[in-house]
RNA sequence: GGAGAGGUGGCCGAGCGGUUUAAGGCGCACGCUUGGAAAGCGUGUGUACAGGAAACUGUACCGAGGGUUCGAAUCCCUCCUUCUCCGCCA
Protein backbone atom coordinates (compact mmCIF):
# COMPACT_ATOMS: atom_id res chain seq x y z
CA UNK A 1 0.00 0.00 0.00
CA UNK A 2 1.02 3.42 -0.93
CA UNK A 3 1.09 6.72 0.96
CA UNK A 4 -1.46 8.65 -0.50
CA UNK A 5 -0.29 11.93 -0.58
CA UNK A 6 3.22 11.25 -2.19
CA UNK A 7 1.11 9.77 -5.18
CA UNK A 8 -1.18 13.01 -5.19
CA UNK A 9 1.40 15.27 -5.09
CA UNK A 10 4.25 13.65 -7.27
CA UNK A 11 1.75 11.28 -9.86
CA UNK A 12 4.25 11.76 -12.61
CA UNK A 13 7.04 10.85 -11.17
CA UNK A 14 5.49 7.81 -9.10
CA UNK A 15 3.95 6.82 -12.54
CA UNK A 16 7.73 7.20 -13.99
CA UNK A 17 9.40 4.74 -11.17
CA UNK A 18 6.69 2.21 -11.40
CA UNK A 19 7.05 2.08 -15.06
CA UNK A 20 10.20 1.18 -14.28
CA UNK A 21 8.96 -2.34 -12.85
CA UNK A 22 6.44 -2.60 -15.79
CA UNK A 23 3.29 -1.44 -13.64
CA UNK A 24 1.61 1.18 -16.19
CA UNK A 25 -0.37 3.57 -13.61
CA UNK A 26 -3.17 5.06 -15.34
CA UNK A 27 -2.73 8.95 -14.28
CA UNK A 28 -6.32 9.81 -15.64
CA UNK A 29 -8.02 7.36 -14.16
CA UNK A 30 -6.64 7.37 -10.62
CA UNK A 31 -6.85 11.76 -10.61
CA UNK A 32 -10.46 11.09 -11.83
CA UNK A 33 -11.79 8.52 -9.61
CA UNK A 34 -9.75 10.21 -6.60
CA UNK A 35 -11.11 13.81 -7.15
CA UNK A 36 -14.88 11.87 -7.44
CA UNK A 37 -14.47 10.09 -4.56
CA UNK A 38 -13.35 13.12 -2.39
CA UNK A 39 -16.63 14.92 -3.81
CA UNK A 40 -19.09 12.00 -2.83
CA UNK A 41 -17.30 12.05 0.99
CA UNK A 42 -17.70 15.66 1.40
CA UNK A 43 -21.16 15.39 0.52
CA UNK A 44 -22.14 12.54 2.63
CA UNK A 45 -20.13 14.21 5.99
CA UNK A 46 -22.18 17.46 5.63
CA UNK A 47 -24.92 15.62 5.68
CA UNK A 48 -23.95 14.14 8.59
CA UNK A 49 -23.01 16.41 10.65
CA UNK A 50 -26.31 18.22 9.96
CA UNK A 51 -28.15 15.09 11.13
CA UNK A 52 -25.79 14.77 14.63
CA UNK A 53 -26.57 18.42 14.81
CA UNK A 54 -30.51 18.25 14.66
CA UNK A 55 -30.39 15.05 16.54
CA UNK A 56 -28.92 16.63 19.39
CA UNK A 57 -31.71 19.53 19.29
CA UNK A 58 -34.13 17.03 19.48
CA UNK A 59 -32.53 15.97 22.73
CA UNK A 60 -32.42 18.77 24.01
CA UNK A 61 -35.93 20.06 23.00
CA UNK A 62 -37.35 16.54 24.05
CA UNK A 63 -35.87 17.25 27.92
CA UNK A 64 -37.67 20.75 27.43
CA UNK A 65 -41.15 19.13 26.71
CA UNK A 66 -41.83 20.41 23.63
CA UNK A 67 -43.16 18.57 20.24
CA UNK A 68 -40.06 17.03 17.92
CA UNK A 69 -42.57 14.99 15.35
CA UNK A 70 -41.98 17.60 12.47
CA UNK A 71 -37.97 17.80 13.42
CA UNK A 72 -37.97 14.12 13.23
CA UNK A 73 -39.33 13.47 10.04
CA UNK A 74 -36.64 16.14 8.56
CA UNK A 75 -33.84 14.19 10.32
CA UNK A 76 -35.29 11.28 8.49
CA UNK A 77 -35.43 12.19 5.17
CA UNK A 78 -31.88 13.24 5.64
CA UNK A 79 -30.80 9.96 6.79
CA UNK A 80 -32.82 8.59 3.53
CA UNK A 81 -30.54 10.71 1.36
CA UNK A 82 -27.36 9.64 3.74
CA UNK A 83 -28.09 5.83 2.98
CA UNK A 84 -28.44 6.91 -0.80
CA UNK A 85 -25.34 9.12 -1.24
CA UNK A 86 -23.15 6.79 1.01
CA UNK A 87 -23.78 4.29 -2.00
CA UNK A 88 -22.24 6.05 -4.42
CA UNK A 89 -19.64 7.03 -2.07
CA UNK A 90 -18.25 3.52 -0.71
CA UNK A 91 -18.44 1.94 -4.40
CA UNK A 92 -15.76 4.86 -5.22
CA UNK A 93 -13.79 4.20 -2.64
CA UNK A 94 -13.82 0.58 -2.77
CA UNK A 95 -12.81 1.12 -6.50
CA UNK A 96 -10.22 3.58 -5.68
CA UNK A 97 -9.04 1.06 -2.94
CA UNK A 98 -8.56 -1.49 -5.19
CA UNK A 99 -6.83 0.73 -7.78
CA UNK A 100 -3.95 1.24 -4.75
CA UNK A 101 -4.12 -2.33 -3.33
CA UNK A 102 -2.91 -3.77 -6.87
CA UNK A 103 0.14 -1.10 -7.42
CA UNK A 104 3.46 -2.23 -6.33
CA UNK A 105 6.05 -0.76 -4.13
CA UNK A 106 8.33 1.82 -5.82
CA UNK A 107 11.91 0.57 -6.70
CA UNK A 108 14.91 2.06 -4.31
CA UNK A 109 16.83 4.60 -6.12
CA UNK A 110 19.46 2.52 -6.09
CA UNK A 111 18.02 -0.50 -8.11
CA UNK A 112 19.55 -1.45 -11.52
CA UNK A 113 17.28 -0.67 -14.23
CA UNK A 114 16.28 -3.65 -15.94
CA UNK A 115 13.35 -5.73 -18.02
CA UNK A 116 14.32 -9.46 -16.31
CA UNK A 117 16.92 -11.23 -14.77
CA UNK A 118 19.19 -10.90 -17.10
CA UNK A 119 19.24 -7.29 -15.81
CA UNK A 120 20.50 -8.28 -12.59
CA UNK A 121 23.58 -7.26 -11.05
CA UNK A 122 26.22 -8.92 -9.14
CA UNK A 123 27.71 -7.58 -6.31
CA UNK A 124 29.57 -10.00 -4.73
CA UNK A 125 31.16 -13.63 -4.92
CA UNK A 126 32.46 -15.56 -2.88
CA UNK A 127 33.95 -19.23 -2.46
CA UNK A 128 35.55 -21.56 -5.29
CA UNK A 129 33.73 -24.24 -6.37
CA UNK A 130 35.44 -27.58 -5.89
CA UNK A 131 37.65 -29.13 -8.70
CA UNK A 132 35.95 -32.36 -9.70
CA UNK A 133 37.65 -35.27 -11.60
CA UNK A 134 34.54 -36.98 -12.37
CA UNK A 135 31.37 -35.72 -13.50
CA UNK A 136 29.24 -34.34 -11.16
CA UNK A 137 25.99 -35.50 -10.93
CA UNK A 138 23.01 -33.58 -9.96
CA UNK A 139 21.11 -34.57 -6.92
CA UNK A 140 18.42 -36.17 -8.13
CA UNK A 141 20.49 -38.75 -9.24
CA UNK A 142 22.55 -38.56 -5.87
CA UNK A 143 19.97 -38.95 -3.22
CA UNK A 144 18.11 -41.66 -5.13
CA UNK A 145 20.83 -43.56 -5.32
CA UNK A 146 22.04 -42.97 -2.01
CA UNK A 147 18.31 -44.14 -0.30
CA UNK A 148 17.86 -40.72 1.16
CA UNK A 149 15.77 -39.48 -1.12
CA UNK A 150 12.50 -40.75 -2.80
CA UNK A 151 9.79 -38.97 -5.16
CA UNK A 152 7.83 -41.82 -6.26
CA UNK A 153 6.78 -42.62 -2.68
CA UNK A 154 5.74 -38.99 -2.48
CA UNK A 155 3.79 -39.16 -5.57
CA UNK A 156 2.07 -41.80 -3.99
CA UNK A 157 1.17 -40.50 -0.99
CA UNK A 158 0.70 -36.99 -2.14
CA UNK A 159 1.74 -35.86 -5.73
CA UNK A 160 4.02 -34.23 -8.24
CA UNK A 161 6.19 -31.73 -6.57
CA UNK A 162 6.51 -33.51 -3.20
CA UNK A 163 9.35 -35.31 -1.96
CA UNK A 164 10.18 -37.60 0.97
CA UNK A 165 13.38 -37.97 2.93
CA UNK A 166 15.23 -40.75 4.47
CA UNK A 167 17.61 -41.74 7.10
CA UNK A 168 20.68 -39.62 7.15
CA UNK A 169 18.87 -37.74 4.39
CA UNK A 170 15.85 -36.63 6.29
CA UNK A 171 18.77 -36.14 9.72
CA UNK A 172 20.84 -33.55 6.97
CA UNK A 173 17.45 -31.36 6.57
CA UNK A 174 16.99 -31.71 10.69
CA UNK A 175 20.36 -30.64 11.15
CA UNK A 176 20.66 -27.39 9.03
CA UNK A 177 17.15 -26.22 10.28
CA UNK A 178 19.23 -26.17 14.11
CA UNK A 179 22.32 -25.00 12.63
CA UNK A 180 20.32 -21.71 10.81
CA UNK A 181 18.71 -21.47 13.57
CA UNK A 182 21.40 -21.62 16.04
CA UNK A 183 23.67 -19.06 14.19
CA UNK A 184 21.47 -16.35 14.12
CA UNK A 185 20.19 -16.50 17.38
CA UNK A 186 23.52 -17.18 18.68
CA UNK A 187 26.10 -15.37 16.35
CA UNK A 188 23.14 -12.50 14.82
CA UNK A 189 21.43 -11.50 17.58
CA UNK A 190 17.80 -12.66 16.21
CA UNK A 191 14.68 -14.15 18.13
CA UNK A 192 13.74 -17.58 17.46
CA UNK A 193 10.47 -17.25 16.79
CA UNK A 194 7.69 -20.78 15.86
CA UNK A 195 4.31 -19.09 14.77
CA UNK A 196 1.32 -21.11 12.86
CA UNK A 197 2.28 -22.47 9.75
CA UNK A 198 -1.92 -21.46 8.97
CA UNK A 199 -2.77 -17.76 8.52
CA UNK A 200 -5.63 -15.94 7.87
CA UNK A 201 -6.63 -13.36 5.44
CA UNK A 202 -5.56 -10.37 6.89
CA UNK A 203 -2.29 -11.57 7.48
CA UNK A 204 -1.91 -11.98 3.93
CA UNK A 205 -3.11 -8.62 2.94
CA UNK A 206 -0.65 -7.67 5.59
CA UNK A 207 2.40 -8.79 3.44
CA UNK A 208 1.09 -8.23 0.28
CA UNK A 209 0.36 -11.57 -1.17
CA UNK A 210 -3.04 -10.90 -1.47
CA UNK A 211 -5.45 -9.82 -3.23
CA UNK A 212 -3.38 -10.37 -6.13
CA UNK A 213 -1.50 -13.58 -5.84
CA UNK A 214 -4.23 -15.95 -4.05
CA UNK A 215 -3.74 -18.55 -7.15
CA UNK A 216 -0.46 -19.14 -5.82
CA UNK A 217 -1.19 -20.07 -2.20
CA UNK A 218 -3.61 -23.41 -1.16
CA UNK A 219 -6.63 -22.63 1.17
CA UNK A 220 -8.33 -24.55 3.75
CA UNK A 221 -11.78 -25.56 2.10
CA UNK A 222 -14.60 -23.77 4.93
CA UNK A 223 -11.60 -21.54 6.80
CA UNK A 224 -10.16 -18.34 6.69
CA UNK A 225 -7.28 -20.25 6.93
CA UNK A 226 -4.43 -20.50 4.29
CA UNK A 227 -0.94 -22.10 4.27
CA UNK A 228 1.73 -20.27 4.71
CA UNK A 229 4.52 -19.63 1.97
CA UNK A 230 6.56 -18.36 3.71
CA UNK A 231 7.36 -17.12 7.41
CA UNK A 232 7.61 -14.06 6.17
CA UNK A 233 3.59 -13.88 6.69
CA UNK A 234 2.98 -14.99 9.89
CA UNK A 235 6.45 -13.62 11.53
CA UNK A 236 5.92 -10.00 9.82
CA UNK A 237 2.24 -10.00 11.11
CA UNK A 238 3.07 -10.91 14.33
CA UNK A 239 2.98 -6.92 15.04
CA UNK A 240 0.06 -5.88 12.86
CA UNK A 241 -1.66 -3.21 14.17
CA UNK A 242 0.52 -2.18 16.58
CA UNK A 243 3.05 0.66 17.48
CA UNK A 244 5.95 0.01 18.94
CA UNK A 245 8.61 2.40 21.57
CA UNK A 246 11.20 3.86 19.46
CA UNK A 247 13.74 2.21 21.89
CA UNK A 248 12.39 -1.33 20.97
CA UNK A 249 13.99 -0.67 17.37
CA UNK A 250 15.42 -3.24 15.72
CA UNK A 251 13.39 -5.66 15.88
CA UNK A 252 15.29 -9.20 14.50
CA UNK A 253 12.81 -12.45 14.35
CA UNK A 254 13.84 -15.99 12.95
CA UNK A 255 11.93 -18.34 12.25
CA UNK A 256 11.70 -22.09 11.00
CA UNK A 257 8.63 -23.03 9.33
CA UNK A 258 7.67 -25.00 6.76
CA UNK A 259 6.36 -23.15 3.44
CA UNK A 260 3.71 -23.96 0.86
CA UNK A 261 3.21 -22.62 -2.66
CA UNK A 262 0.82 -23.96 -5.46
CA UNK A 263 3.39 -22.91 -8.25
CA UNK A 264 0.56 -21.97 -10.31
CA UNK A 265 2.30 -20.76 -13.75
CA UNK A 266 5.54 -22.45 -12.81
CA UNK A 267 4.59 -25.73 -14.82
CA UNK A 268 7.26 -27.21 -16.73
CA UNK A 269 10.13 -25.52 -14.34
CA UNK A 270 12.54 -26.96 -11.94
CA UNK A 271 10.85 -30.62 -12.38
CA UNK A 272 13.35 -32.45 -11.28
CA UNK A 273 14.25 -32.97 -7.82
CA UNK A 274 13.40 -30.76 -4.65
CA UNK A 275 14.11 -26.89 -6.01
CA UNK A 276 10.57 -26.29 -6.55
CA UNK A 277 8.61 -28.14 -4.40
CA UNK A 278 5.07 -27.59 -3.34
CA UNK A 279 5.66 -27.90 0.31
CA UNK A 280 9.77 -26.99 1.74
CA UNK A 281 11.57 -26.17 4.90
CA UNK A 282 13.11 -22.05 5.32
CA UNK A 283 14.29 -20.71 7.90
CA UNK A 284 13.63 -16.75 7.66
CA UNK A 285 15.34 -13.75 9.12
CA UNK A 286 12.41 -10.81 9.81
CA UNK A 287 13.42 -7.09 10.67
CA UNK A 288 11.32 -4.20 11.91
CA UNK A 289 13.50 -0.97 11.82
CA UNK A 290 13.78 2.72 11.74
CA UNK A 291 13.09 4.10 8.32
CA UNK A 292 16.34 6.16 8.58
CA UNK A 293 18.30 2.58 9.26
CA UNK A 294 16.70 0.21 6.49
CA UNK A 295 19.20 0.27 3.96
CA UNK A 296 21.85 -0.64 6.37
CA UNK A 297 19.73 -3.03 8.10
CA UNK A 298 19.40 -4.73 4.58
CA UNK A 299 23.17 -5.12 4.26
CA UNK A 300 23.30 -6.94 7.59
CA UNK A 301 20.82 -8.93 6.98
CA UNK A 302 22.26 -10.04 3.47
CA UNK A 303 25.32 -10.60 5.00
CA UNK A 304 23.81 -12.99 8.21
CA UNK A 305 22.43 -15.11 5.24
CA UNK A 306 24.90 -15.42 3.03
CA UNK A 307 27.41 -16.39 6.73
CA UNK A 308 25.65 -20.00 6.57
CA UNK A 309 26.90 -20.33 3.12
CA UNK A 310 30.23 -18.99 4.76
CA UNK A 311 30.21 -21.69 7.51
CA UNK A 312 28.97 -24.49 5.13
CA UNK A 313 31.66 -23.66 2.75
CA UNK A 314 29.37 -23.65 -0.35
CA UNK A 315 29.95 -21.03 -3.23
CA UNK A 316 28.04 -18.38 -3.87
CA UNK A 317 27.11 -14.75 -5.70
CA UNK A 318 24.46 -12.07 -4.72
CA UNK A 319 22.75 -10.09 -7.22
CA UNK A 320 20.91 -7.13 -6.79
CA UNK A 321 17.85 -7.72 -8.27
CA UNK A 322 16.43 -5.13 -11.19
CA UNK A 323 13.34 -3.29 -11.00
CA UNK A 324 11.64 -5.59 -13.72
CA UNK A 325 12.47 -8.67 -11.52
CA UNK A 326 11.41 -7.45 -8.05
CA UNK A 327 8.66 -8.77 -5.93
CA UNK A 328 5.63 -6.93 -5.70
CA UNK A 329 6.21 -5.17 -2.12
CA UNK A 330 9.64 -5.07 -2.46
CA UNK A 331 11.32 -1.74 -2.79
CA UNK A 332 15.14 -3.80 -2.82
CA UNK A 333 15.82 -7.00 -3.08
CA UNK A 334 19.44 -9.19 -3.15
CA UNK A 335 19.55 -12.56 -4.18
CA UNK A 336 21.77 -15.14 -3.31
CA UNK A 337 22.55 -17.71 -5.37
CA UNK A 338 24.19 -21.03 -4.90
CA UNK A 339 26.61 -22.61 -6.98
CA UNK A 340 25.38 -26.21 -7.79
CA UNK A 341 27.70 -28.54 -9.76
CA UNK A 342 25.00 -30.83 -10.77
CA UNK A 343 23.40 -28.36 -12.67
CA UNK A 344 26.56 -26.35 -13.39
CA UNK A 345 24.60 -23.04 -12.21
CA UNK A 346 24.12 -20.74 -9.81
CA UNK A 347 20.87 -21.11 -8.03
CA UNK A 348 18.38 -18.25 -5.94
CA UNK A 349 18.88 -20.33 -1.95
CA UNK A 350 17.35 -16.99 -0.53
CA UNK A 351 15.88 -13.62 -1.42
CA UNK A 352 16.19 -10.76 1.05
CA UNK A 353 14.51 -7.59 0.65
CA UNK A 354 13.91 -4.31 2.37
CA UNK A 355 9.95 -3.50 1.66
CA UNK A 356 10.28 0.09 3.42
CA UNK A 357 7.01 0.95 4.58
CA UNK A 358 5.03 -0.80 2.27
CA UNK A 359 3.83 -3.80 4.22
CA UNK A 360 4.02 -1.43 6.81
CA UNK A 361 1.40 0.42 5.84
CA UNK A 362 -0.76 -2.52 4.52
CA UNK A 363 -0.23 -4.02 8.32
CA UNK A 364 -0.32 -0.61 10.36
CA UNK A 365 2.71 -1.37 12.09
CA UNK A 366 4.62 1.42 13.81
CA UNK A 367 6.74 3.40 15.93
CA UNK A 368 6.20 6.49 17.97
CA UNK A 369 8.94 8.86 17.42
CA UNK A 370 10.06 11.85 19.13
CA UNK A 371 6.10 13.22 18.79
CA UNK A 372 3.80 11.39 16.51
CA UNK A 373 3.78 7.94 15.43
CA UNK A 374 4.96 6.76 12.11
CA UNK A 375 5.13 3.90 10.21
CA UNK A 376 8.50 1.21 10.65
CA UNK A 377 10.33 -0.49 7.81
CA UNK A 378 10.01 -4.11 7.37
CA UNK A 379 12.60 -7.05 6.11
CA UNK A 380 13.27 -10.33 5.39
CA UNK A 381 15.18 -12.79 3.78
CA UNK A 382 15.66 -16.88 3.88
CA UNK A 383 18.27 -17.43 5.57
CA UNK A 384 18.27 -20.25 4.39
CA UNK A 385 15.71 -22.33 2.16
CA UNK A 386 16.58 -25.57 3.75
CA UNK A 387 16.20 -28.00 0.99
CA UNK A 388 18.02 -25.79 -1.49
CA UNK A 389 21.04 -25.90 1.25
CA UNK A 390 20.18 -29.70 1.07
CA UNK A 391 21.06 -29.41 -2.55
CA UNK A 392 24.07 -27.36 -2.62
CA UNK A 393 26.01 -29.75 0.07
CA UNK A 394 24.62 -33.01 -1.45
CA UNK A 395 26.04 -31.63 -5.01
CA UNK A 396 29.30 -29.58 -3.67
CA UNK A 397 30.79 -32.47 -1.27
CA UNK A 398 29.75 -35.32 -3.46
CA UNK A 399 32.42 -38.03 -4.01
CA UNK A 400 33.54 -39.58 -6.78
CA UNK A 401 32.40 -43.24 -5.34
CA UNK A 402 28.65 -41.19 -5.00
CA UNK A 403 29.16 -40.49 -0.90
CA UNK A 404 28.76 -37.04 0.26
CA UNK A 405 31.47 -35.63 2.81
CA UNK A 406 29.57 -33.43 5.99
CA UNK A 407 30.95 -29.61 6.03
CA UNK A 408 32.30 -29.55 9.14
CA UNK A 409 29.99 -26.65 10.81
CA UNK A 410 27.66 -29.28 10.29
CA UNK A 411 29.45 -32.72 11.62
CA UNK A 412 28.16 -32.04 15.56
CA UNK A 413 24.46 -32.00 14.16
CA UNK A 414 24.69 -35.02 12.41
CA UNK A 415 26.99 -36.85 14.40
CA UNK A 416 28.53 -38.02 11.12
CA UNK A 417 31.28 -37.10 8.34
CA UNK A 418 30.21 -38.93 5.31
CA UNK A 419 26.70 -39.94 3.88
CA UNK A 420 27.01 -43.24 2.46
CA UNK A 421 24.32 -45.68 1.24
CA UNK A 422 21.66 -46.61 3.10
CA UNK A 423 17.28 -46.27 2.88
CA UNK A 424 14.49 -48.18 3.67
CA UNK A 425 14.29 -50.98 2.36
CA UNK A 426 18.48 -51.55 2.30
C1' G B 1 -18.53 -29.76 21.20
C1' G B 2 -21.46 -27.76 25.94
C1' A B 3 -22.12 -23.85 29.95
C1' G B 4 -20.73 -19.12 31.85
C1' A B 5 -18.00 -14.26 32.08
C1' G B 6 -15.41 -10.57 29.42
C1' G B 7 -13.25 -7.46 24.97
C1' U B 8 -13.85 0.80 26.15
C1' G B 9 -8.07 5.75 24.58
C1' G B 10 -0.48 4.48 25.76
C1' C B 11 -2.31 1.71 30.49
C1' C B 12 -6.17 0.97 34.46
C1' G B 13 -11.23 1.83 34.75
C1' A B 14 -16.55 4.19 34.80
C1' G B 15 -20.61 4.68 31.56
C1' C B 16 -25.43 0.49 29.63
C1' G B 17 -30.55 5.37 24.42
C1' G B 18 -29.75 12.25 24.21
C1' U B 19 -24.50 18.58 27.45
C1' U B 20 -20.00 11.91 26.54
C1' U B 21 -16.75 17.33 22.76
C1' A B 22 -15.82 8.96 26.33
C1' A B 23 -16.09 10.51 33.73
C1' G B 24 -11.99 9.50 37.04
C1' G B 25 -7.07 7.77 37.74
C1' C B 26 -2.04 6.40 36.02
C1' G B 27 1.62 7.47 32.51
C1' C B 28 3.67 11.08 29.19
C1' A B 29 4.68 16.36 27.37
C1' C B 30 4.92 21.50 28.40
C1' G B 31 4.47 25.54 31.91
C1' C B 32 4.32 27.64 36.98
C1' U B 33 6.65 26.85 41.64
C1' U B 34 12.13 25.51 43.43
C1' G B 35 19.11 26.66 44.65
C1' G B 36 18.07 21.74 42.25
C1' A B 37 14.69 17.70 42.48
C1' A B 38 10.26 15.55 44.44
C1' A B 39 5.53 17.01 45.80
C1' G B 40 1.86 20.53 44.42
C1' C B 41 -0.81 23.50 40.78
C1' G B 42 -2.17 24.51 35.62
C1' U B 43 -2.50 23.15 30.43
C1' G B 44 -2.27 19.48 26.87
C1' U B 45 -2.21 14.30 25.43
C1' G B 46 -5.30 8.64 19.89
C1' U B 47 -5.92 6.90 14.71
C1' A B 48 -7.78 7.45 9.69
C1' C B 49 -10.05 10.35 5.97
C1' A B 50 -11.88 15.17 4.00
C1' G B 51 -11.55 20.64 3.86
C1' G B 52 -7.99 24.78 5.06
C1' A B 53 -1.89 28.69 3.89
C1' A B 54 -2.50 28.00 9.01
C1' A B 55 -5.14 28.23 13.50
C1' C B 56 -8.62 24.86 13.11
C1' U B 57 -13.21 22.47 11.40
C1' G B 58 -16.04 18.17 9.90
C1' U B 59 -16.77 12.73 9.53
C1' A B 60 -15.75 7.82 11.30
C1' C B 61 -13.73 4.62 15.09
C1' C B 62 -15.66 1.89 22.49
C1' G B 63 -13.40 -6.49 19.32
C1' A B 64 -15.65 -6.97 13.76
C1' G B 65 -19.94 -6.71 10.65
C1' G B 66 -25.19 -5.99 10.16
C1' G B 67 -30.00 -4.10 12.29
C1' U B 68 -33.58 -0.96 15.33
C1' U B 69 -33.94 4.61 16.22
C1' C B 70 -34.60 11.43 14.88
C1' G B 71 -30.14 9.86 17.78
C1' A B 72 -26.24 3.74 19.65
C1' A B 73 -20.17 2.64 23.56
C1' U B 74 -25.25 1.78 25.53
C1' C B 75 -30.82 -2.16 22.64
C1' C B 76 -31.15 -6.63 18.94
C1' C B 77 -28.67 -10.33 15.51
C1' U B 78 -24.27 -12.79 13.47
C1' C B 79 -19.19 -13.59 13.81
C1' C B 80 -14.10 -13.20 15.95
C1' U B 81 -11.33 -13.43 20.30
C1' U B 82 -9.73 -13.93 25.75
C1' C B 83 -10.67 -16.25 30.47
C1' U B 84 -13.20 -20.14 33.82
C1' C B 85 -15.61 -24.95 34.19
C1' C B 86 -17.19 -29.62 31.65
C1' G B 87 -16.52 -33.09 27.50
C1' C B 88 -13.29 -35.00 23.63
C1' C B 89 -8.35 -35.41 21.89
C1' A B 90 -2.06 -35.55 20.47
Amino acid sequence: MHDLQLFRGHLDQTAERLASRKFELNKDAFRAIDVRRREALTEVETLKAERNERSKDIGARKKAGEDTTELQASVRAIGDRIIELEKGSEQLDTEFQDLLKGIPNLPHESVPLGASADDNVEVRREGTPAVMDFEAKPHWDLGVDLGILDFERAAKVTGARFAVYFGQGAKLERALINFMLDTHTGEHGYMETLPPFLVNSDSLFGTGQLPKFADDLFKCEGFDFWLAPTAEVPVTNLLRDETLDLEKLPIKLCAYTPCFRSEAGSHGRDVRGIIRQHQFQKVELVKFVHPDNSYAELDALTHDAENILRKLGLPFRTMALCTGDMGFSSAKTYDIEVWLPGQNTYKEISSCSNFEAFQARRAGIRFRGAKKSEYLHTLNGSGLAVGRTWVAIVENYQQKDGSVLIPEALRPYLNAEVITKQGLLA
